[in-house]
DNA sequence: GTATAAATAGAAATCATTTCTATTTATGAA
DNA sequence: TTCATAAATAGAAATGATTTCTATTTATAC
């Protein structure tokens, strides 16, 4: 009984378990083009599962993004939001704050990016957040 | 009955009304220079003030943050921190997760703030966040 | 098939943040 | 210095997204 996904493959490479809802998330994130909320996630995945919990979804969303295979995204009113994203290496994601579209940038500076994304996307950028995460030289060295 | 300190011309030029509590804040905030949450504030303001309000110091706290006076700081645990940054102008925070200390880092592009920071504050980066926010052609169009 | 650990449902808890309402306070004008 | 008024606040309560818990189910390797 041959399940020759690509899913099934991502998810065995993983380590993880094959279930019917995993397989059925990730088919939901493949198609969107846009970032989903748990909650959202669920709410479409309650179509084929009459018996699926909130927990559930939350729980494979973090799971997977822990594993890379999705990626957050920020969000100024705090809820979780979760994008899978097909391209692979270190790129960034113009996202749609009001349609919540994920385009994806391949250059990294931000000068450059606006560019970019006027010129390719015909979007407008109203703010870009650029946090640089690390130990300063105190931290560091108590490692 | 001159109040002649800079917190006090800040809050009347926001137009905002100078109460004791407020420039408290400010203080508490302005002398330090790591992102403290809301609840850290309270705890150091309870201090001085035996009635204060938790919901006081958020309110005050995103209020500072609306007029540009403070800026929030992404963190992965999703509270919300906020830093009193006296530099002005368009620049970046370096911060770190150990400590919460806050460097100011005046480049922009994402290559050269990593040399920066390795050469002027000795740190290590561990990860950067950077998102682009805004409107893409089709929603930039509805607006 | 069977054993085992992983995954799950459903209910409940968590807890940072927000809302609500009565009271207090800062402020500018009289 | 009153005084009127809107802003600010305390304290209690609500909120709600997210997490935790436990019994049950399921995928998987043997
Ligand atoms: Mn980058
Ligand atoms: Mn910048
Ligand atoms: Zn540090
Ligand atoms: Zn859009």
């Amino acid at each position: 009984m041959e399940k020759n996904t690509a899913y099934h493959t991502l998810l065995k490479n993983l380590g993880l378990k094959v279930t019917p809802k995993r397989l059925a998330l990730l088919s939901v994130l493949g198609e969107e083009h846009r970032y989903l909320s748990p909650e959202e996630v669920w709410k479409k995945l309650r179509r084929s599962f009459k018996n699926l919990g909130l927990p559930t979804v939350y729980r494979n969303m973090e799971e997977l993004e822990r594993h890379g295979v999705i990626s957050k995204v920020l969000h100024s009113n705090r809820q979780l939001y979760y994008y899978f994203c097909p391209k692979t290496g270190h790129h960034h994601h113009f996202v749609c704050l009001e349609c919540r579209i994920v385009e994806d940038i391949s250059v990294c500076a931000v000068r450059e990016m606006e560019k970019e994304i006027k010129r390719r996307v015909k979007g407008t950028v109203t703010s870009h957040i650029l946090q640089v995460n690390g130990l300063c030289s105190g931290c560091a060295g108590k490692q």
